[in-house]
DNA sequence: TTACCTGCAAACCGTTTGCCTAGCA
DNA sequence: TGCTAGGCAAACGGTTTGCAGGTAA
């Protein structure tokens, strides 16, 4: 029989500092860069608080996990609705603000059903300006 | 100045053994499953040489590499353009046969170009029919 | 005063690499 | 004979965990 665990949050600086991070359009950091905006203002902080906080904070919903093939997840703390596209030469990832309701465009009904299908993940690929401007 | 690395494939039985295994359809083992395998044939197998072949291969086009978000990587030998979905409970893939065109459901003018967008991925999730028969 | 939260270090898991031998072409 | 592929074990990168002390409520 399984129990659900009682779970109550508590206030800490630690995690304010990782939401006060978070808080910017378009910005998508990975575990390390929160750590180490985070040092700056508390220098004792350990990786394994900030791994502990944004999983934390993902669950409570106020922050957006991506999950990144072949690569540390980075984290967003938009919950407005959008999309991302990651650059497949340098790894950052831009917000995509699609026109339209992708749930309209992507019809589960089309599909053969043999799963209860609950959801898609769908993420963009390709190059951004910067890289495709640099000369090589 | 980057040189292109000349590259050319031998035969090798250990391969073979390997697509043998991903000649299935709608099986898509991840590299452990792989290896379990392959060593009921040659128990010397290394698990470092289904890696090494997995990847070969994916590169050479005869497999497609599934990459799931915080888990093992699965692998399918069936090349025919189609789509995943994964069952949140069990983590099993299994395919899904879209009638028409992704691309054109997707369609790719509909989103704004601060990038160059060469492509996207998309995978289902859901829950499937043997996790969903299980009193718990 | 209770439990959640922290810092530290060690463990973990999937994957890659270095080294040296085996074996295809 | 040259160069790719293999086996083994160690290293790797991202993430999680155990523990003991710290701190919010």
């Amino acid at each position: 029989m399984i129990v659900e665990a009682k779970m109550t949050y508590r206030f800490s600086k630690q995690r304010e500092a990782v939401m006060a991070v978070l808080d910017k359009k378009n910005y998508h950091p990975t575990v390390d860069e929160i750590y180490d905006m985070v040092k700056k203002q508390y220098a004792q902080v350990s990786l394994a608080t900030i791994y502990r906080n944004v999983e934390q904070l993902s669950q409570m919903g106020k922050i957006w996990k991506i999950e990144i093939p072949e690569g540390p997840a980075r984290y967003d703390g938009n919950m407005e609705k959008h999309y991302h596209i990651r650059c497949t030469k340098c790894g950052n990832v831009n917000d995509v603000w699609f026109k339209g309701n992708m749930n309209k465009i992507i019809n589960l009904k089309n599909i053969e059903k043999k799963f209860s299908i609950t959801g898609y993940r769908i993420e963009f690929e390709g190059i951004c300006d910067s890289c495709n401007n640099k000369t090589h």
